[in-house]
DNA sequence: TGCATCTCCCTAAAGGCTTTAGGCAAATGG
DNA sequence: CCATTTGCCTAAAGCCTTTAGGGAGATGCA
């Protein structure tokens, strides 16, 4: 018959985390990856061990991607000028690929998060804080501050949360950014 | 036969809630539901328009106890005790339900989002502001700050993205609480 | 080049979830 | 007490996952 597909764990998890993007993570189904491989089903299965280790895989593949830009956005960058780039990673990528973003928020085992770039991403906040004047344990706090704040913001963001209200979104991001920027400059002790 | 199983609407969606705090919104399904009432799973849609409708009602409960919780605790409370008690109605409702928590993130089209107690919660969050000293645009702006950081926090926290590290998140729970406190008392100017 | 082997994709099949169509019996009420 | 309504059931089709086993390309060595 004709030449052979081709296929790939490489491959597939490339193209599985386009269809993330096109129809949602959730809607990532190993039947649509083969129908555009052109390929039966079942032959999937030698490169993927389920549907769950696709779904892993695609969200290891978006945590390198979101810290590589991160690192990239950082280099040469502090203060409030890396807080503004390390945040504007996050959203942007958010919105240039929501089904990736959500992949990167699936909740991973022990040994695929040990794995993942997640520890880079602490890493990267935690060095952007080096141009505020924290104390170690207040880093981790601040860590996730920003963790949470950048998290959240995007999520509500993008699941249509803030619609219909009034102020723009982009407003209210410079303006939250402005706020950090400011608590981080003057951190209240307890 | 037997006599009738009682089905209702209402009763399935309390159901469906409860298998959602057990086995995750995600996995909420139609037949599991149908198992539970002892029912072959085409009765069920006598009540039930389809799946993304059970999903739908379910999110639309979650977000009715949680506004109604939140009304409860900011009953009474101004300043930085009503934040900290809203901010715990999220933490500790997601704790208590996670099912129903992530049913209450569940992306709803516009009919069901008008009709949800979203806006509710808007306006406590509103509400709550008066107690700090900020301008109309501001406060849109620190209601969306807060949102994120509640749901960010919530999320990441129950996600496992805190785990591992050192301080404990209660403390930082804590702290990031004295933080928001802070800034909303001392909000920048542009 | 020819052949053995290995690799890759396919056929087949079982099991689960969703959703629709149509039927019979239990409940309701006049 | 019977007519009607209502509620749950059987049947069936469609789609997704996952496993088992087979045949035909690709590869490499003689």
């Amino acid at each position: 018959m004709a030449t052979r597909a081709g296929l790939t764990t490489e491959r597939l998890t490339r193209a599985g985390a386009e269809l993330a993007d096109e129809v949602g993570f959730d809607q990532v189904t190993v039947s649509e990856l083969a129908r555009r491989f052109d390929v039966k089903v079942a032959s999937l299965y030698s490169h993927l061990k389920n549907s769950h280790d696709l779904r892993t895989r695609i969200a290891l593949l978006a945590l390198k991607e979101l810290a590589d830009r991160a690192a990239d956005a950082l280099a040469g960058r502090a203060g409030k000028d890396a807080l503004t780039a390390l945040a504007n990673v996050y959203r942007d990528y958010a919105r240039e690929h929501p089904g990736r973003y959500a992949a990167a928020q699936f909740r991973l085992g022990p040994e695929a998060a040990a794995a993942s770039a997640g520890v880079r991403h602490a890493q990267m906040t935690r060095a952007l804080l080096r141009g505020y004047d924290l104390t170690e344990p207040d880093q981790t706090h601040a860590v996730r501050l920003l963790g949470s704040v950048f998290h959240g913001y995007v999520s509500l963001e993008m699941g249509g949360g803030f619609s219909h209200s009034a102020p723009d979104t982009q407003d209210t991001w410079t303006r939250v950014l402005d706020a950090l920027d400011a608590l981080l400059r003057n951190w209240p002790e307890p």
